[in-house]
DNA sequence: CTGGCTCCCTGAATGC
DNA sequence: TGCATTCAGGGAGCCA
């Protein structure tokens, strides 16, 4: 399921194939797939604007156009692809826009997504899609203090906020069982419980996993493949049963906030007090 | 404010 | 073998 390492490795592999080019049109093959406007508006306003970049905020890949922002957020089981020369729909292709070529040889970006959760906005605000989202983990604010005080203006399950992406934007549920694996601190701990210096390295241990994830190329694991590594290297994630590779107990699979969580229960014992 | 539950979907895994 | 059931999971929305 595509977080935010395995949103930036899309951003960054179609970026150089469609920066500069043209949206000659768009098919929209599922109509919920568009958020906003509708496929009607969508496909006029599209049409005729020029890629100016790609980027990623949280998990949402965003792709500036001349007078619009299409805001892409992949979901469970999204992706995005350019495919080059005559090309005809695939399998679960819920959109695609035409691009023109720099030689005439036209391209296609596809969004393909087995199972319709993800979705598309073309809008001129991007902030009322992105303004309600959490400081960016691998960017400044997100700091050591930052990660304390805010830890500490609520009394939550500790994986449930981390997942929440109001506080903190583009961690889901691998690289929270990663990071607090790595931090030591168990998923159902109480934010306003944790120490200084369980805040230091929490906030150390997410930027960790998440740039390890980025530098592997994201993981490639249900049958969404991109090509990334970072599933062979998971700690606990998808291991139940497992020995844990700190010190040998067997990984346990438990369900917080309705979410398959992977333990080390030695390595992250729950204080209760 | 918090957490629990449902819904949206498909296909892999499991049950009989 | 074949059919039916169960389940995962990001995020929105609803409820207690």
């Amino acid at each position: 399921m595509p977080e935010l390492p395995e949103v930036e490795t899309v951003a960054r592999t179609i970026e150089p194939d469609v920066i500069g080019r043209v949206i000659i049109s768009a098919e929209v093959r599922w109509a919920k797939t568009v958020a906003t406007p509708s496929p009607k508006q969508f496909k006029e306003q599209i049409q005729g604007q020029k890629v100016l970049g790609v980027s990623r905020r949280a998990k949402y890949l965003v792709i500036r156009l001349e007078n619009y922002s299409l805001l892409i957020h992949l979901r469970m089981s999204g992706d995005l692809a350019v495919r080059k020369g005559k090309i005809s729909a695939e399998k679960h292709d819920r959109l695609i826009l035409a691009l023109k070529g720099r030689r005439g040889e036209e391209s296609y970006l596809a969004f393909n997504d087995t199972r319709k959760f993800g979705r598309v906005w073309l809008t001129d605000n991007p902030e009322s899609v992105l303004g309600k989202l959490g400081p960016e983990p691998l960017g400044r604010v997100f700091t050591p203090k930052w990660l304390y005080e805010n830890l500490h203006k609520r009394s939550r399950q500790l994986k449930p906020l981390l997942l929440d992406q109001t506080f903190l934007a583009g961690v889901g549920n691998i690289y929270a069982d990663e990071s607090l694996h790595m931090a030591k601190l168990h998923p159902l701990g109480l934010s306003n419980a944790v120490t200084p210096k369980q805040a230091k390295v929490l906030c150390e241990a997410i930027r960790s996993v998440l740039r390890e994830g980025i530098r592997r190329n994201g993981a490639s694991i249900d049958w969404v493949y991109r090509g990334g590594e970072y599933q062979n290297h998971f700690r606990v994630y998808d291991r139940e049963g497992t020995p844990c590779l700190v010190c040998g107990t067997e990984i346990q699979k438990l369900t917080v906030g309705q979410r398959g969580t992977h333990v080390c229960p030695k390595c992250q014992p729950l204080e209760r007090n």
